[in-house]
RNA sequence: CGGGGCGUAGCGCAGUUGGUAGCGCACCUGGUUUGGGACCAGGAUGUCGCUGGUUCGAGUCCAGUCGCCCCGACCA
């Protein structure tokens, strides 16, 4: 038990992912300064960094409904109650998190105002202004905003009481042209997600219990977590004319006749951040694919006595990384040895690591280190700006190679109820089951196991339905969710 | 919201039968160092989560309250 120098090494290092993935990811949060806790129960505070993340995956998400055609607005974060309660179904879904302002400066209010668990409702009474004719349709906005939802149970990224993302809210002239645009914003949330964060998905339709409320039907993106867990990390809404009704949008058509609007919504959220550091992350701290990394590489020069012309040699590969478009590092702080900044950028989970001392310098080579295998490689000076392209490329698709492996491997089939408790409670896994589609048989899988349909699959099922063993009617993913 | 655990310096912790708070790391200054978490010397740092009570005296005992973590019921 006494041992000085493991000691010191083990004081700051983080508790292993392998040893208690809960502990690993709260302390890979805070060291790596993601976040921090706030004084209020359940938020967080956004650090620079974990901001950073943010603000790539706004960008590369915004630029995504650009070119789908959507533009962006902003709407007010309060919601007087009377409209909140217009879709029965909705007000019933989401009341028991609504936080409520009852009080404007020392007056109470008349009537009291819900800040905004999801805007639908603000929505759909400004779109219900509008919209007159069907040549003002279809209405395809985006707003980047906060909204808040009063969680008992909350954890940094993954659930927090107030969250930022974006919800797309859309008006269309009929039910096709409605559920094509719930298609395509899935599909982006889907390439998103699998390409630029790496992380292994799979898609489908909620069930009935399951979807939006105030939705005829949901869609969603959903992640393994390396516990067992699900994630649903983006979701896709066919509202079918409930809010339509609900807000009284309607339109004069081109055969004459007033029609309500068919509309849609999809949001993605602070949430996809917890994906991401769940997904990748390992026993040193995060490992953050290079599209959405802060800084996708860190030069670290390596000085002995002439300081001078190394550091100038590492200024000079910055600039060169910094001239391709790259996000770039210089740590050229004085006082840290090489190892330290190693772990520390490590644990910060920056995808390369760029070495060059005076021997690199005399060898006219630099040292090129990944952070997802831990490779070292010595490149030619010349090639310097290619091999870092092309590791940065290679890294951002052996995050995801490794995600997909993950998610195979805690998938597993399973035809009578015994086998799905098996899979669920002593593999820790995703089960891919056969469903009559009856609520009852849903029921048993969290009365059972507390796990839920996560998505309904496109498969057709090849055997009877894994509660009851009577016809079944889809194949489904079901697992314990976040 | 139930069950369990924990709140003492930035972080991790110690603090005996109640007697006025300490250790390691981090931080600051100077020097030597620097290819996997350096070393020496000096220095600064606290409403002991909060509120109330018991007591001559509370980090310590009691009550309440807030927060965090873990396990279960609800949710992006």
């Amino acid at each position: 038990m006494d041992k000085p120098s493991a000691d010191k090494k083990t004081l700051d290092a983080i508790t292993p992912k392998s040893q208690d993935i809960s502990r690993w990811y709260t302390d890979v949060v805070l060291k790596a300064r993601l976040a921090d806790y706030s004084p209020v129960k359940g938020c967080m505070i956004i650090r620079p960094y974990g901001y950073a993340i943010w603000e790539n995956i706004q960008r590369l998400l915004d630029a995504e409904f650009k070119k789908t055609g959507h533009v962006n607005a902003y709407f007010p974060m309060f919601i007087p109650e009377s409209f909140l309660t217009k879709e029965a179904e909705h007000v019933e879904g989401f009341a028991p998190e609504v936080a409520w302002v009852t009080q404007g400066g020392k007056e109470p209010l008349e009537e009291r105002l819900a800040i905004r668990p999801t805007s639908e409702a603000i929505i759909g009474h400004m779109y219900a202004k509008w919209v007159e004719s069907y040549r003002d349709l279809p209405i395809l906005i985006n707003q980047w905003a906060n909204v808040v939802r009063w969680e008992k149970v909350t954890r940094p990224f993954l659930r927090t009481t107030e969250f930022l993302w974006q919800e797309g809210h859309t008006a269309h002239r009929t039910h096709e042209e409605a559920k094509a645009e719930v298609a395509r914003m899935l599909e982006v949330y889907r390439r998103f997600v699998e390409e630029d964060l790496a992380i292994a998905l799979v898609t489908g339709e909620k069930s009935q219990k399951e979807k939006f409320a105030g939705a005829l039907h949901t869609f969603t993106i959903e992640a393994l977590m390396p516990d067992g867990q699900a994630l649903q990390s983006g979701t896709s809404h066919d509202l079918g004319q409930n809010f339509a009704k609900a807000f009284d949008i309607k339109f004069l058509d081109a055969d004459g006749e007033r029609k309500h609007v068919w509309t849609t919504s999809w949001g993605m959220s602070t949430r996809i951040i917890g994906a991401v550091i769940m997904t990748h992350g390992d026993d040193k701290g995060l490992r953050l694919p290079p599209r959405v990394a802060p800084t996708q590489a860190v030069v670290i020069p390596i000085v002995y006595k002439e300081a001078a012309p190394v550091l100038e040699k590492s200024k000079q590969l910055r600039q060169r990384l910094l001239d391709r478009g790259w996000r770039v590092h210089l740590d050229d702080r004085d006082g840290f040895k090489p190892g330290w900044k190693y772990a520390e950028y490590e644990m910060m989970g920056v995808p390369l690591r760029i070495e060059i001392g005076q021997k690199d310098m005399e060898k006219g080579q630099v040292c090129l280190v990944r952070r997802d295998t831990g490779e070292k490689a010595f490149v030619p000076d010349t090639a310097f700006e290619a091999e870092v392209e092309r590791l940065l490329g290679e890294i951002q698709k052996n995050l995801h190679v490794q995600a997909k492996e993950i998610l195979r491997r805690r998938t597993f089939p399973a035809t009578t109820f015994a086998e799905f408790v098996e899979v669920i409670k002593e593999q820790h896994g995703m089960a891919d089951v056969a469903w009559c589609g009856q609520a009852a048989c849903e029921d048993r899988f969290k009365a059972e196991v507390g796990a839920t349909i996560r998505c309904l699959r496109d498969a057709s099922p090849h055997h009877p339905c894994v509660v009851c063993q009577g016809p079944a009617s889809r194949q489904v993913y079901v697992a314990r969710a976040y």
